[in-house]
DNA sequence: TGACCAATGATAGTATAACTACCATTTTTG
DNA sequence: CAAAAATGGTAGTTATACTATCATTGGTCA
């Protein structure tokens, strides 16, 4: 289920940590102080006593915490877009297309593992609080010339295209499919911590998925099967 | 135009800095100096050196640079809520109102001070590239309790209040409001380094303005005026 | 006027983070 | 089995975040 081409981006990692006994170990403890700690508290040298070891050791496998958290955005999306692309490959028609894909965005995380040494449900918390980081910098036009958003972007253009077949005429495929994405991180997000900012009901984990799938639900089928109620618009 | 209520917040200063010359000075340069540097690379020091002073007098200030961004976005969304409630003062129906509302959030920032001796341009750019790094840390949850979101709460609150006015059987009418905001403000970055996860022209600022707000316009009137389109989903 | 006080600013220092050069050890390979 | 390559550990440098303390200025009141 893990294992897919991480190996394309080579400029994530100065050393493949999913290569050794080591590596995995480090994605483990990594990720678990990512989610306990929050990216600004965490630090190569927590990361290195937590984990046992030194501090160049985690510098032998990841540049500094940036990258680091460029290649775990570029796993769960990878990951995410393996699992929208084997999961479409069942189903016929865009409406059913686009339940699964929100289904995958909205639904709980399974228990499997999308990165050698991490569980699912951690990499996402870390996606939820802090991947807007990865590209919210002054070196994204660079990193984005290494290719290092591929993998997010590669998934918003797959919901875009869903879109598009459920609407052609539509003319902001890509901005809808980008903003549902975003909406499906941040409202947990604002959920858990600015519930003013959101309809999700609070500690009610089992009925908010389905409370924010409807919404991004209607937000899409709106949007886009609907240009008469918007045509008054300029 | 300046000089709303930012004393409500005590927490968010150590010292007023509309309240002295050098602290007008201090807000000037950091806002330069915050939408050249980023957040990440910003530091106190730079910023004592860019304005000719040293650096505890910065700290005489503000707490913390994390402190200094929860002041400039309170600034911001303070402004912006004032805005929204003096024009829609003289505006009557809620289609009118929520025009305005997306105007205020798409249209060029006008070159006044939010805040003074900060040229609303530079704060707005500030807010695109950094604004959701006030929120995503581990200290939400005690900065949320110190009311230091509350202007940017009270913003998607009014926009809640407008969609609810244009249509009351809506039922996710914050999580829309907050949506909208969210894309009102990443749009526009995608547009200019992600380029692939907008439909926004690249370089075509005349034009973008009115594609996003007709995109906005869109997943409103969508997700609240038509509510048949998707009673056949769960 | 001048002595005092409060507000403000500058100097110097500590602790931690980010990063690196270098040495020791083990593993691989000819 | 020896040489080389890969891997891990020790120690140190620079920069950042933050603070304790001293100097200065500007205003107030006898």
């Amino acid at each position: 289920m893990d294992g897919f081409n991480l190996a394309l981006h080579q400029g994530l990692y100065v050393k493949d940590p999913t290569g050794s006994a080591l590596g995995i170990k480090l994605l483990t403890h990594a990720t678990q102080l990512l989610d306990e700690l929050g990216l600004e508290q965490f630090t190569f040298r927590k990361l290195a006593e937590r984990m046992e070891s030194t501090e160049p050791t985690v510098y032998r496998y990841f540049e500094n915490k940036h990258r680091l958290l460029l290649y775990l955005s570029t796993a769960w999306w990878g990951w995410q877009e393996m699992r929208l692309i084997s999961g479409l490959a069942h189903i016929d028609g865009p409406q059913a297309k686009l339940d699964y894909a929100l289904h995958l965005l909205t639904a709980p995380i399974p228990d499997t593992t999308p990165l050698p040494g991490v569980q699912g449900p951690v990499l996402h918390r870390i996606m939820v609080a802090e991947f807007p980081k990865a590209y919210l910098t002054k070196g994204v036009d660079a990193e984005n010339q290494e290719g290092l958003f591929l993998g997010y972007k590669r998934f918003c253009s797959h919901l875009a295209q869903i879109i598009t077949d459920l609407s052609p005429e539509f003319p902001f495929p890509r901005m809808l499919a980008s903003t549902v994405v975003e909406a499906s991180i941040v409202q947990p997000y604002f959920q858990r911590h600015l519930p003013r900012l959101t309809d999700l009901t609070p500690d009610d984990p089992g009925c908010s998925e389905t409370q924010l799938a409807t919404f991004l639900q209607r937000v899409i089928h709106g949007a886009c099967l609907s240009p008469q109620l918007t045509s008054h618009l300029k």
